[in-house]
RNA sequence: GGGCGCUUAGCUCAGUGGGAGAGCACUGCCCUUACAAGGCAGGGGUCGCAGGUUCGAACCCUGCAGCGCCCA
């Protein structure tokens, strides 16, 4: 039976059938087997922020590239989705729509309904990201999905507070944070860039208190005045020492403020050599005020408006405060000068306004202990960094164990589970008696009682109970939630069979950035909560980069869509173009082009595009206007707007459709197939060539699957199935496949051999392998190699191929090797010759002894393959009178060109062959004249290079006699 | 300031001690019954720069330059 696929592979209509029914199938799911080992995956869950680019679909499918291998392995292999509530990023993201769209803050909205509006950004986000990972082929067990505010990871992220509370590792303290004024709340060192803005320059001077004299200093901010609490002078500047020890007058809050020495703070070559010591909002100055203990003065409120320690400028904004202190300044003779200047200023990335360095209370781990237990199971080999150079980062970073501020000032994610309250030790012993899940602790700085709670008690919540207990406003770090996830998704607190099966997982996989952020919080909190690590290797893939080196991101416009990428060239494409990508360095470039929305042109994409800079772009194939992709909010009436896409997922869709012919060609020769055992002792020369190259493509495969060298994968697969079972086997087949007595076994061969190869590119590229998988069900259901069997129903359950190594066999590849070189040496000189395509040509060719009668026994497929009609072969023969010569090291060739060859033509090639065969030779023999060469070189290298000179020097000596000969003709 | 990575063909990247590679782009021929998203053939690179180690360096070491990222 053969069967007839179209002439081309349509990943869309392949992408819809086995989507839908890989899914009601149930071929994702996984449950506890205790027959069979797990392989665990937890997906590093996205943002409900916005939806996935190019840098999530390489994360995911290399994940599912794992996933789907393991599967075909025998392993149970467990793939867990979700999303991450990503606290500050989806606050802002929420609250600037509202503003923008009706004008509110989240204080006109309140707590409880900004909330609600976030939960409906989050659901509608969680569905697209969903779905873009399900459109990607992820073989996630869907079941699972969890998001970490819901209410299994919420009952974690409890249980884990409380227990580190309990423990006396959670504290807190006072820090400096940057504060963003807009949205109210501190951001991470993360959450802020640098920007450089032309600002001022100013310089004023203190009076000394009972002398004479000032001391001059410069600043950017001068109403952070009213929080200076010291002068820094550097310890060896003469100009000053003298001035050490008195104080300095602050006119403008009447405060007397020591002077003193500090080497790190002052470089006494810049500016005056004298700095103003502000340590509640700079980061340098807290560090000074630290060391010498000086006092820390807030001058802010929350909204960036000057507080009651900014005395009269009480209320002032603080850029209105900063011109008012200037001018008072000015009037009590205080003010020297003022320069413009480039300033660099730290802005927050979320609300895009400047950042003010802020003394607050917050929330902190101690880090020492538990930082030293994720340190031992890296160091111990527990757990494996793939490539190993980043386990550094991990240690370096862990090696600080600086505590880490887990409070954040939003509304939106885990609130913190403390109650404050100033009722009497006697009320709460009584109220809330000894609960074991409750604990409490004295805040003597605050007279009052901190207390933790498991659960919403009422006598917490409640407001007429008699402790009057008000919670804590903030919320947790997002990472907090997210350092439990390995865990939390299989149950824990609860010790469940899912846990004790599927923890700890198998790998994580996740690119350099957050190594420090989240990996090794959730080595830290895997350990403190389960005594267990959360993975047993993590596996860092690089970062895809645009054209011009930059991050991609959706606010800056070069943040592709894959479902873009899918709808042009299919998802295998896309998948197996982002594996190409997974080397072992840390960013690729990934240049993105305008797909033209009149004519699919591909138009690159500009600098001058990104932020939204270019509303309008011509096409330069069909002159049509449209306006470049990027984060517009609205649709503009006039121009369409281009999607993006990226040249380099042509490969992949070339690749499909390569494969997909292949698998065609063997379909349509099916006819009167049987299947039955290989004997593999009385295979063809070509079968055991295809069989040698197939074990060794697939050991080294499945070598580069276990090492998480995915490029490799994609590579080795490409190139076996293109340039050797395509351009060679499948191409000798044909021969065979004509001959009665041949045809079964290639009919069985090459049915066995694309059986192998789609089941090796099945992690890779899901789809285009399930729709052959199918095709060949229905023709050769009883297929394999090198017994046939019954095959699976889906692709997915195949088993993943292993093959004997003793079919590798380098004589056999070598003299197939030698047969491409002959084939390609006659299609060489027939094209140089300009014969034509279709012309039958006649070929001597001269070889030793063995490799002439091999050459004979394979003369079928050079005949076919070089279109050769005459072929004579042996040791003995000799130039034909007019004929092109081609000169290789284990034979010469001659295309017999009677009448036709063109002896100017045919001297000048064979000139440039005989200057490139002398450029070698001299290259060897200056290494054979080199006595240390002789000497210290391993000899067979030695001997190599010598064989080489012989074979050189007798192959000059053939093109010699050659040119010789057409002197004569 | 510390760490990591990158610099190889016009573009995007492999190659990590013994005869410079792939895809795209380019040139010529071919719609040959699997595939024009294709086939066959071809042109194109003093492997960022300067030293060093070695018989031998794109590859190892040192320095420099440029680019990028992480941490402070």
């Amino acid at each position: 039976m053969t069967l007839e696929l179209p002439k081309q592979y349509d990943p869309q209509q392949a992408q819809a059938r086995w989507l839908a029914w890989w899914l009601e199938r149930g071929y994702y799911d996984s449950d506890v087997d205790s027959q069979r080992t797990p392989f665990t995956v937890v997906i590093p869950p996205p943002n409900v922020t916005g939806a996935l680019h190019l840098g999530h679909a390489l994360n995911n499918t290399l994940q599912d590239v794992l996933v789907r291998w393991r599967r075909m392995q025998g392993y149970n292999a467990c793939w867990v989705p979700g999303t991450d509530h990503a606290g500050i990023a989806t606050q802002a993201v929420v609250e600037k729509l509202i503003l923008q769209q009706e004008g509110k803050t989240r204080h006109d909205l309140g707590r409880e309904e900004l909330v609600r509006r976030i939960w409906q950004w989050k659901d509608q986000y969680e569905a697209r990201i969903l779905s873009q990972l399900r459109e990607l082929g992820c073989s996630c067990d869907w079941r699972r999905t969890r998001f970490t505010l819901d209410p299994v990871c919420s009952r974690a992220v409890r249980e884990t507070f409380f227990r580190l509370f309990r423990a006396g590792l959670i504290y807190r303290g006072y820090r400096l944070v940057n504060w963003d004024t807009t949205l109210q709340t501190a951001v991470a060192d993360d959450e802020i860039f640098h920007e450089t803005v032309p600002g001022y320059f100013w310089t004023f001077k203190y009076p000394i208190v009972g002398t004479n004299e000032f001391i001059r200093f410069a600043t950017t901010r001068p109403e952070t005045m009213l929080g200076d609490t010291a002068v820094a002078v550097h310890p060896e500047d003469p100009r000053y020492r003298h001035l050490l020890g008195k104080k300095a007058w602050i006119p403008l809050v009447n405060r007397e403020i020591p002077i003193i020495a500090d080497a790190e703070l002052v470089d006494p070559t810049l500016g005056t050599g004298a700095v103003k010591v502000t340590p509640a909002h700079d980061f340098r100055d807290y560090e000074c005020g630290l060391r010498h203990g000086l006092p820390m003065i807030n001058i802010l409120r929350p909204d960036g408006t000057i507080n009651e320690n900014g005395g009269r400028y009480v209320g002032l904004d603080r850029y209105e405060a900063r011109q008012r202190i200037i001018e008072d300044m000015r009037q009590l003779g205080l003010f020297e000068s003022v320069e413009e200047r480039q300033i660099e200023l730290a802005h927050s990335d979320r609300s895009k306004t400047p950042i003010e360095p802020y003394l607050s209370e917050q929330w902190f781990i101690r880090m020492a202990s538990l930082a030293e237990r994720a340190i031992e199971a890296v160091e111990s080999g527990q757990i494996r960094f793939f490539p190993e150079r980043y386990a550094r980062t991990y240690l370096d970073w862990l090696r600080e164990k600086r505590d880490w501020c887990i409070s954040r000032q939003l509304w939106w994610g885990h609130r913190i589970p403390i109650w404050y309250s100033e009722a009497d030790e006697e009320l709460l012993r009584r109220t809330l008696g000894q609960r074991p899940d409750v604990v409490y602790r004295r805040d003597e700085s605050h007279s009052r009682w901190l207390i933790c709670s498991l659960n919403d008690l009422p006598e917490l919540t409640d407001p007429n109970s008699p402790l009057q207990a008000q919670q804590d406003p903030d919320v947790l770090d997002t990472w907090f939630s997210s350092a439990l996830w390995p865990h939390e998704v299989f149950g824990w607190p609860d010790d469940t069979p899912d846990l004790r099966y599927y923890y700890p997982t198998s790998v994580l996989v996740t690119s350099r950035d957050i190594i420090t952020l989240w990996v090794a919080r959730m080595v830290m909190m895997g350990l403190y909560n389960t005594g267990q690590i959360p993975f047993h290797h993590v596996y860092v893939h690089p970062k895809i980069l645009d054209g011009f080196g930059e991050t991609m991101s959706k606010s800056k416009g070069n943040g592709v869509d894959p479902l873009d990428i899918i709808a042009l060239y299919g998802t295998d494409a896309l998948r197996f173009g982002l594996c190409q990508l997974a080397t072992e360095t840390q960013d690729v470039r990934m240049p993105v082009a305008n797909v033209c929305p009149h004519c699919q042109a591909l138009v690159p994409q500009k600098q001058e595009h990104l932020y939204m800079r270019t509303r309008k772009v011509t096409c330069p194939q069909c002159k049509k206007p449209f306006r470049p992709g990027g984060p517009w909010p609205t649709e503009d009436p006039e121009l369409p707007t281009a999607r993006q896409a990226s040249e380099r997922f042509e490969i992949g869709r070339n690749f499909a459709n390569k494969l997909w012919n292949a698998a065609r060609f063997v379909l349509l020769h099916l006819d009167g197939y049987t299947p039955a055992d290989l004997v593999f002792e009385t295979l063809p020369i070509e079968d055991r060539w295809m069989l040698s190259r197939l074990s060794r493509v697939t050991e080294q495969v499945t070598r580069n699957l276990e090492s998480y060298q995915l490029a490799d994968v994609a590579r080795g697969l490409y190139d076996f199935t293109w340039s050797e079972f395509c351009d060679w086997y499948v191409e000798m087949s044909k021969t065979r496949l004509r001959e009665s007595a041949s045809r079964p076994l290639a009919q069985r061969m090459l049915v066995g051999v694309l059986d192998a190869i789609i089941r090796l590119l099945h992690p890779v590229m899901p789809f285009v392998t399930e729709s052959l998988w199918q095709a060949l069900n229905q023709c050769a259901y009883l297929r394999g190699l090198p017994q046939p069997r019954p095959a699976t129903e889906t692709i997915m359950l195949a088993p993943w191929p292993d093959f004997p190594s003793s079919w590798q066999d380098p004589q056999v590849e070598r003299l197939i090797t030698q047969m491409q070189e002959l084939v390609r040496a006659i299609r060489n000189l027939r094209s140089n010759f300009q014969v034509p395509e279709k012309a039958e040509v006649e070929v001597t060719v001269r070889a030793e002894p063995g490799l002439a009668e091999q050459f004979q026994q394979l003369r079928p497929f050079i005949t076919q393959l070089a279109r050769v009609q005459a072929f004579h072969c042996g040791p003995e023969k000799t130039r034909p009178p007019q004929a092109a010569a081609s000169v290789h090291a284990d034979f010469e060739v001659y295309l017999h060109l009677q009448g036709l060859i063109d002896i100017a033509a045919e001297t000048k090639r064979l000139q440039k062959q005989r200057l490139e065969k002398e450029r070698q030779l001299q290259n060897v023999r200056a290494k054979l004249a080199n006595d240390q060469f002789i000497s210290k070189a391993p000899a067979e290298v030695v001997q190599q290079q010598r064989q080489l000179e012989a074979d050189l020097l007798e192959q000059l000596r053939i093109l010699e006699e050659n040119l010789q000969q057409l002197q004569e003709a």
